[in-house]
RNA sequence: GCCCAUGUAGCUCAGCUGGUAGAGCACAUUCUUGGUAAGAAUGGGGUCCUCGGUUCAAAUCCGAGCAUGGGCUCCA
């Protein structure tokens, strides 16, 4: 269900009644409390209220549990209009409502308000709503979560307490969301990283700082490895910039004027402020700048796994999806008015192959096009969004349009993909820049011999190693493709006598450049199994007895628990082997 | 940064109204050498997040700080 049909559903109606039938629930617990808005979303629906006092997990449950009265009550939702001044008088005592009907007056001085009643709650909605509330399912509604919320979203305004909750046609579809988001919990990326023992973070440290361990950063080292073979495929050169800069380069950039909250305080070197990174760009320009750039050089396209450090605030930190230093898969392309278009279609389709690669296979498309404060000439723009728009239809993928969401600097395109749950994560931007180049007068000498402004595109495909690590954590539950895999192969031998057969095979695979390590603890056969598939979730378990040791066999569990029976070694590294080049599930 | 909640062994957690700590997993040792999802016994391991306060006595109550979580906000 896309967007627009949501709206239109029975479903979003049921939910936005919800919504009303807990306002009125909890005014009746709190008959002084103010209610501020309270719409259908995503899954369900909230309600912002001011209230006396903080609510408790208790008060939930409680006012749940009237809901479900009040929605037998079988409350008929009246809409009525009004004319401002009646509207006004009617919300006399609920200053967030009264502030909404200044602005929609200031809007229009000629608007009617619509305002719907049921049971013993009114409220100044535009509707939407059920006829009556028996088409709320009451064993399809639950409340989730208290949380804080900004009134319109303004941290100077007050902090409300907001209510959310979920509601579904039917019990057992809202049976079905809570299994999902128990699916959602046991693939919690923070989990796993921890169990796997893959990554970790240390508060005394510094948070948001990743700790990547020997398994997590084999796994690293594979994808770095196979980000660069691609780009060495796909055209582009490799550049390796500083981590800190002085002061001139980000007054130079602009991020000291537009960005400075988000970047760590400076370091006193010699008496010169020094910062550290939070981008990469300026240092490309640099190197750009460092020689004249003729027509005939581009395009340049200079790719970074570059570290950078950026001041998120304390409250959004959340796992690896957001840190405060990362890598980012970063590249900057810098090329004539007349390749712009064929570099845009070649970055799209190179990001696309590298997503699919690691198993993303729906991709959705963003285009967020030049929004009303914009630097650069509007020819660049149409340019420059033109082109972006052919890419992403020459490529056939499904894109929105955020017309006036793009930067002040550039339009771009961000990618999102789709992952085993259903979740699309942001991972590509390919962002246009009309800015740097012109803040830090950048050129090249054309046909003509004069000097030229040459296009100039940001693009970080994975976005950043930490968070694209995080969302393949989530996406494959821990149980990565072989060619990921951190172990590959996991020997089990049977018995003790057995283990001096599995370290050989063991360095008969590493040497066929499989990764494999040999359970050599005193537990039973079994016990190491489920510790491979449990817990480790490795992609083969070699199990090796009497019977393989005579043989020069491996018998071959994989993690569903197939079983390929008794093959030879060298049997087990061809089929490995062709797994890892197919970049199989296995 | 803001609101709310949480912080006890490497991990997951118990510890009622204050009387200086427990379980399971993991780890170590010993026994067991087992053919496809947990063999048994014994043992080691804790500044109960930090600092301050109340109290004869604080993991427990209070305050502040730090961190984590659910959100809000921000992401040129």
């Amino acid at each position: 269900m896309n967007s627009s049909e949501y709206h239109e559903s029975h479903l979003y109606k049921v939910r936005h009644s919800a919504a009303h039938i807990m306002a009125e629930a909890v005014l009746e617990k709190f008959p002084e409390g103010k209610v501020a808005i309270g719409p259908p979303i995503e899954n369900g629906f909230y309600y912002d209220f001011e209230l006396p006092r903080s609510l408790t997990e208790d008060d939930l449950a409680e006012i749940e549990g009237r809901m479900r009265e009040l929605i037998k009550e079988k409350q008929s939702f009246v809409r009525e209009e009004l004319d401002a001044a009646a509207a006004q008088e009617l919300f006399a005592a609920q200053p967030y409502k009264l502030e909404m009907i200044a602005d929609l007056l200031g809007a229009d001085p000629e608007t009617t308000f619509s305002i719907y009643r049921s049971g013993a709650f009114v409220d100044l909605c535009r509707g939407p709503h059920v006829e009556n509330s028996r088409e709320i399912s009451p064993q399809a509604v639950k409340l989730m979560s208290v949380a804080g919320a900004y009134w319109r979203g303004d941290e100077k305004r007050p902090m409300l307490q907001r209510i959310y909750g979920t509601a579904w046609e039917s019990p057992k579809e809202l049976r079905k969301h809570l299994h999902w988001l128990e699916e959602v919990k046991k693939r919690d990326h923070r989990k796993i990283i921890t169990q796997m023992d893959l990554i970790s973070f240390h508060e005394e440290a510094g948070p948001g700082m990743a700790y990547w361990h020997p398994k997590g950063a084999m796994m690293r080292k594979i994808i770095e490895d196979f980000w660069r073979d691609r780009h060495i495929e796909g055209g582009y050169d490799f550049v390796h910039t500083p981590h800190i800069g002085k002061a001139w380069l980000w007054e130079t950039s602009g991020h000291l004027d537009f960005y400075r909250e988000s970047m760590y305080a400076p370091m006193d070197v010699d008496g010169q402020d020094y910062y550290l990174k939070p981008m990469n760009c300026p240092f490309h320009i640099l190197i750009y700048k460092s020689s004249l750039r003729s027509y005939r050089d581009l395009p340049l396209r200079w790719a970074e796994l570059g570290t950078v450090y950026r001041y998120e605030k304390s409250g959004v930190l959340h796992g690896l999806l957001r840190v405060r230093g990362f890598t980012q898969d970063d590249a900057h392309i810098f090329c004539t008015p007349e390749q712009i278009e064929g570099e845009v279609l070649r970055v799209l389709k190179f990001s696309l192959a590298l997503l699919r690669a690691f198993g993303f296979e729906e991709i959705q498309a963003y285009l967020a096009t030049r929004p009303e404060k914009a630097v650069g000439e509007p020819a660049r723009w149409e340019q420059a969004q033109a082109s972006l728009l052919r890419a992403i239809q020459a490529e056939g993928i499904g894109y929105e349009l955020d017309e006036g969401g793009g930067a002040f600097y550039g339009p771009k395109i961000d990618l999102k993909v789709r992952d085993a749950l259903g979740r699309y994560w942001q991972l590509t931007t390919i962002q246009f820049d009309f800015n740097l180049p012109e803040r830090f007068d950048m050129t090249f000498a054309g046909e003509d011999g004069h000097a030229h402004r040459p296009y100039m595109v940001h693009r970080a495909l994975l976005g950043s190693l930490e968070r694209f690590f995080g969302i393949l954590v989530e996406h494959y539950g821990g149980a990565f493709p072989v060619w990921l895999a951190p172990e590959q192969a996991r020997l089990i031998p049977i018995a003790d006598r057995h283990i001096e057969y599995a370290r050989q095979v063991e360095e008969q695979l590493r040497q066929a450049h499989i990764r494999a390590k040999t359970d050599a603890s005193s537990s039973r056969m079994g016990a190491k199994i489920r510790q491979a598939k449990v817990n480790d979730k490795i992609p083969y378990m070699l199990v090796v007895g009497d019977r393989e040791a005579e043989t020069g066999t491996v018998a071959v569990r994989l993690r569903s628990g197939k079983q390929l029976g008794a093959i030879t070694v060298a049997e087990f590294i061809a089929h490995a082997t062709q797994a890892i080049k197919e970049r199989a599930l296995e």
